[in-house]
DNA sequence: AGTGCAATGCCATAAACATGGTGTTTTGCT
DNA sequence: AGCAAAACACCATGTTTATGGCATTGCACT
């Protein structure tokens, strides 16, 4: 297997120079190099053509959250493995849109922080497991938080709630649905009710709202 | 430290009867059950009273997706970690939405996977990292696709919008605003024209989807 | 000084809508 | 066999919308 060439980016010296020892002095990876600040990233990088960086989330000028999206802008194909102290939501959840790959805590011990560069290398998504709540916890809120909610619409009803989002009016759903206008007048009636609504526009809402469509 | 109670849900009689015995066999460990379906599952919880439930994803009869759900719903403190083969999509998302905790593949060596049994009971979230990747391509799509197209409308326009969708009146609008009836007519008509609809339901349909709101 | 756009206001009318009824037929469930 | 629910249909009435056109004010940019 081939040495993985990684860099790190990390404020803190001594980190920085543990770090630099722990990957040099472990078979399968080398340190090409290590840097305190990611004012010059770009160079950085070209300089030492990296498999993997290990970037630290919290750094005074550039954050680490910023150097993602510059690194991940010019190299999309370095892997980015990010390490923080704390499992701070809103980090996380910003290093993700930026596109980092992988995310661990500092505290994790030297043994498992190789096997996540490893793994990240590999196209895995190595998260500590307490990082990895959080994530999930988002995707929760991100989308059951509007979860199904049915309100116990019929199968016609949902399907006239499907032509109301469309925009359209009785008389074309009407005709969508080969029924006469009153009756689609009935069912938007029962579809109000349900929905607890007294107009398209606020039925229209809710559905897209409760994905009913 | 207590001894962790686990159950397992699994139809692999080979994997179930292997899992049983690698619990039974570490210390600090204990299985208090391992079943092969989930027909009698709140009734197997209720007699075995476990801290953590390993969930075969895939299964017979009541899948394991729907089997977090029960589980959750009766006994919404205990930890669920599934086990699956593929990382699916699909149903890695499902599983996450009806509450289980960790998520790790059949393949993870024993070591770990008795180290993740003892995280999801510490209120962490093991997951095997090519899993964690799918979940951050999720939690980036879910927003980034929140592409904002703001079809040039005004601030009042906006703001008008934002009272349609909530299924308002011109005339509770106007009072809203502080305006005329006929002044929000007015806006209207040019929101129509700039979002090239015909109806307060298509605007709100257009300006929900359309991230405006 | 002038052009353009946003915001405001008003009038008018046909069309669409919301809401209250009443009633038949079909269909699934017990 | 019989009931409940869903789907269908029709009527009536007052309200709200959609669309056209027209006018004033103020701000910004050139």
């Amino acid at each position: 297997m081939k040495t993985l060439r990684v860099i790190i980016f990390e404020d803190n010296r001594n980190l920085r120079e543990g770090l630099f020892q722990l990957i040099n002095g472990s078979p399968g990876f080398e340190c090409a190099g290590a840097f305190a600040n990611c004012t010059d990233i770009v160079n950085d990088i070209r300089q030492t053509n990296p498999d993997v960086i290990l970037m630290d989330i919290e750094m005074p000028g550039i954050s680490g959250i910023e150097a993602v999206l510059i690194a991940k802008e010019k190299f999309p194909e370095v892997k980015i493995l990010m390490e923080t102290i704390f499992d701070d939501n809103d980090k996380i959840f910003q290093s993700i849109c930026n596109g980092a790959e992988g995310y661990i805590l500092k505290s994790t011990p030297p043994i498992q922080m190789l096997a996540a560069i490893k793994e990240v290398y590999e196209g895995g998504s190595p998260m500590t497991p307490s990082i990895a709540r959080k994530v999930l916890k988002m995707v929760k809120h991100k989308t059951s938080a509007e979860t199904v909610n049915d309100f116990d619409l019929t199968d016609r009803e949902k399907e006239v709630v499907k032509y109301l989002v469309q925009g359209m009016s009785y008389k074309l759903i009407a005709e969508s649905c080969f029924i006469s206008p009153e009756t689609v007048n009935g069912h938007i009636k029962n579809i109000y009710k349900k929905l607890q609504v007294h107009s398209k526009s606020e039925a229209v809402a809710k559905a897209i709202k409760g994905k009913i469509v």
